[in-house]
DNA sequence: TCTGGGGTCCTAGGACCC
DNA sequence: TCTGGGGTCCTAGGACCC
């Protein structure tokens, strides 16, 4: 059996733990710049506000039910989350940490110990909510997207107690019957349409479809094993987490500027910014990249401009994988270059690491000093390598951004002045768990 | 006026190689 | 009149998830 556990509302809770006063009233967090409601409160939920809203849409009717706006606060929602994966690991020996609040348990032969499963669901959710304060809902099922459905259920229904297990026939058809199949993980807004246009309405009708109409219809190979999944044929393993963290096999980072930006300094800035931050993930995963995108987008709202809104280049290192911030710096200025076109108005750019892996192989080293090209040398290697531990760990002692590189920096005209690429965050609540100044005083 | 960010997987088509 | 086949790599695009 899998177990599915997901925070409920996970935003909303975090904010909650440290705000007491929000309860019971509608909550929601923005994305970043205060764009787009990423998470609800039940209360928010029942006003009517769908996920993704444009904050701009809701922000009257958030208003009229005295509804609480936050900026989304990520130090806060990683550490939570962090803990929330602790306790789960400390109950179960094969977590798979599947998103910021979502983890995959391997509860295959627990059942003879410590009671039944439903005993042991109650007893991981009773603690994580004691140690953390995040309510969450458990599934429990043969097969991963059957958890799924049964932790959907168990949101849905509140006389379920959050606990919802499908381990049998019956179980599995009354709970197949009561979804919508738009509901189903791995049914999204295209495939939904196609589906209702079918007459197929229910996740019981989905899992009723033929395989070559799933295959023309849903994606090909993947719709064919989401249906397979729902009839009780399993297609996926679980891929347990190493230290709780997750190992991606790309890092981006990309933001919406907080006003449009022309000139190319400021894409620069932002672009390296964008690119410190994102190394700093590669070398926190223990990863070199041998790929690096940059890209670019104009408003993709405006209608007097014609597609394509984002360019992007993408380049593949000549010198081999590498995670200093500083080669990567140098190959992305070239990128930006060949994107930046002067007198257009940008509101968004990003950068992508592909190809990664650990470090110690397919390094191509210079034979002559580095001062004229990129591509180092061995003594440059080990140099640069021990910068980048120096500032990590500056960084981490002292705050995210304290040494950062010169670009990022805005120009001395603008001393005092936000960098003119931050984004909005109105509503930002303090960062409790992980700023000394933050923490919260009691009595 | 105001419309997010960070991921995954699959497919199709073209270039290139033998 | 005849005009290979299979493999790999890369890119772009499209769907999905949270």
């Amino acid at each position: 059996m899998y177990g599915l556990v997901d925070g409920n509302n996970f935003y909303v809770s975090c904010e909650r733990v440290f705000q007491p006063r929000l309860e019971g009233r509608p909550v929601v967090v923005l994305s970043n710049n205060d764009g787009n409601v990423v998470s609800r409160s039940a209360e928010a939920k029942q006003l009517g506000i769908p996920m993704g809203a444009p904050f701009f849409e809701v922000r009257d009717l958030l208003r009229r039910h005295q509804g609480h706006v936050l900026s989304s606060n990520y130090p806060l929602y990683g550490d939570m989350s962090r803990r929330v994966m602790a306790r789960l690991a400390d109950h179960v020996p094969g977590v798979e940490v599947y998103s910021i609040d979502e983890a995959f348990l391997d509860l295959h032969g627990l059942t003879t110990f410590c009671g039944t499963l439903d005993a042991r669901a109650h007893r991981i959710r009773q603690d994580v909510l004691a140690c953390t304060g995040i309510p969450t809902c458990v599934g429990l099922g043969p097969i991963k997207t059957l958890a799924k459905v049964a932790n959907r259920l168990a949101k849905k229904y509140p006389e379920l107690q959050g606990i919802l297990r499908l381990d049998t026939e019956a179980r599995r058809e009354r709970a197949l019957r009561a979804l919508p199949a738009a509901d189903v993980w791995g049914i999204g807004r295209q495939y939904a349409a196609k589906l209702q246009a079918q007459g197929l309405t229910t996740a019981w009708q989905l899992a009723g479809i033929s395989e070559a109409w799933a295959r023309q219809h849903l994606g090909g190979v993947v719709g064919w094993r989401l249906v397979q999944e729902l009839r009780g044929q399993p297609c996926q393993g679980l891929h347990p987490s190493e230290d709780g963290t997750l190992a991606r096999q790309s890092i981006s980072c990309s933001r919406s500027f907080g006003q449009r930006l022309t000139a190319f300094d400021d894409l620069w800035g932002a672009v390296s910014t964008y690119l410190s931050r994102a190394a700093e993930k590669l070398r926190a995963q223990h990863d070199q990249a041998h790929i690096l995108t940059v890209f670019i987008s104009q408003d993709r709202y405006d209608t007097r401009l014609p597609p394509p809104y984002t360019r992007s280049a993408t380049l593949t290192l000549p010198a081999g994988p590498t995670a200093d911030t500083l080669q990567l710096l140098t190959y992305a200025r070239h990128l930006l270059a060949k994107l930046h076109e002067p007198g257009r108005r940008y509101v968004k750019a990003g950068v992508v690491l592909d190809g990664l892996e650990p470090p110690g192989r397919g390094q191509q080293l210079s034979l002559f000093a580095p001062a004229a090209s990129a591509v180092p040398t061995l003594a440059h290697n080990a140099r640069a390598q021990q910068l980048m531990v120096s500032l990590d760990a500056l960084n981490r002692q002292f705050g995210r951004g304290t040494v950062r590189p010169a670009a990022s920096v805005p120009p001395p005209a603008a001393a005092g002045q936000p960098a003119p690429w931050l984004g909005r965050a109105e509503h930002r609540s303090p960062a409790y768990t992980t700023r000394l100044e933050d923490l919260l005083v009691v009595g």
